[in-house]
DNA sequence: CGGTGTGAATCTATTCACAGCA
DNA sequence: TGCTGTGAATAGATTCACACCG
């Protein structure tokens, strides 16, 4: 059955809740004190797994988990590489938390051959114009692209090319991708500018 | 009017296209093509502004934008302050950008004294038991929650005591806050989780 | 005609109410 | 009694259809 999409967003911060939960159950009311989500929603929420996890005294915290983990594909390792090696970029080669979650970094790539040639990293490097080839060769699925605005949709547009398959985008730029590709952005500017707009126009 | 928070959301993100738009004007299809929302649910957005924006060649540019700058209260400007200096915070201390939109980073706080004194800094940093004061003196909106996960849920609880109004959070921990305090979760490697899930569940 | 603006209809998500279970 | 699970009811967002305007 087809999970509605903020359903997946909540079980996925569900996840992390539980992952750093000292009881080893807990209730949907106490999610609620957790979360701020009301308890029917987390209940149904809990329902879309199917898998009639509740107790009497709440959900066991281990099997709850790792029924979110395996209707969400959690389990399943997935591929990625970073675009764009400056600051931002370069600092995620060496962020040891992606493979605790099954997320294998395999390669970066910069159109300077010279920053590629100097940066130390645990992860082989290549030159912009290897992304197609590398991207296909090792079939990497997702990308953090780093780079400045202004080259953002032309490297989105070579990683559309190669085939990735969800861009998570640094720069502050509404990317064009066709619609089988999926984006995210991050951008803490705008998690400002979203945040001051609800201040301002929604809690009042 | 109560503007819904899809629409806020919506509205943030075409701000910044029509930032980088070359043409002085835009129709409500030439936004589909570019973003992907539906023409109907663009039109529908820009009535919530209630100005009667769109001429016969559709949206102009600046108009559109101010109004949006204007609902959605853009440009009022907003304090925010840095939480915990290491990697990633002690880069925001450094960022630009903030300005441009009108932010103003005011404070940065560490709980290291030591780190305090090495780091150079355009703005002036505070030892963390001085949070209280320093966000309640220069009235500070929002901050950026930059510190480890295990000392995330403390160092919020700190800054809601200060009454802080909203915190963007970098560290992979769902925060307990009071309902009145905002928060938004700033975590790359929970996009990567979340787009996977998105891939391997709806996509399907 | 090209566009926008907007009530009505549809689709989706959340909330409720209550049955059922330990 | 306190919990889950879930159909039904409500609330909310999106889509549609069409009036209207230059």
């Amino acid at each position: 059955m087809r999970i509605p999409e903020p359903t997946v967003e909540r079980l996925l911060q569900l996840s992390r809740v539980l992952e750093n939960l000292k009881a080893e159950s807990i209730s949907s009311s106490e999610i609620e004190a957790k979360t701020g989500w009301s308890s029917y929603t987390i209940r149904k929420d809990i329902s879309f797994l199917q898998e009639n996890l509740g107790e009497a005294s709440g959900y066991n915290r281990l099997s709850l988990l790792a029924a979110i983990k395996r209707a969400l594909a959690l389990g399943t390792p997935w591929k990625f590489c970073v675009v764009g090696l400056g600051r931002l970029g370069s600092a995620y080669l060496n962020f040891p938390a992606f493979a605790d979650e099954g997320f294998e970094l395999v390669a970066g790539f910069d159109s300077s051959v010279n920053r590629i040639e100097i940066l130390r990293s645990p992860v082989p490097l290549y030159p912009a114009y290897k992304m197609g080839e590398v991207i296909s060769r090792f079939s990497i699925d997702l990308a953090l692209l780093c780079v400045p605005a202004a080259s953002a949709q032309g490297a989105a547009d070579k990683l559309v090319a190669s085939g990735i398959r969800g861009i998570i985008n640094f720069a502050p730029v509404v990317l064009e991708v066709p619609e089988r590709v999926m984006t995210s952005n991050v951008f803490v500017v705008d998690e400002l500018r979203s945040m001051a707009a609800k201040l301002a126009c929604l809690v009042d």
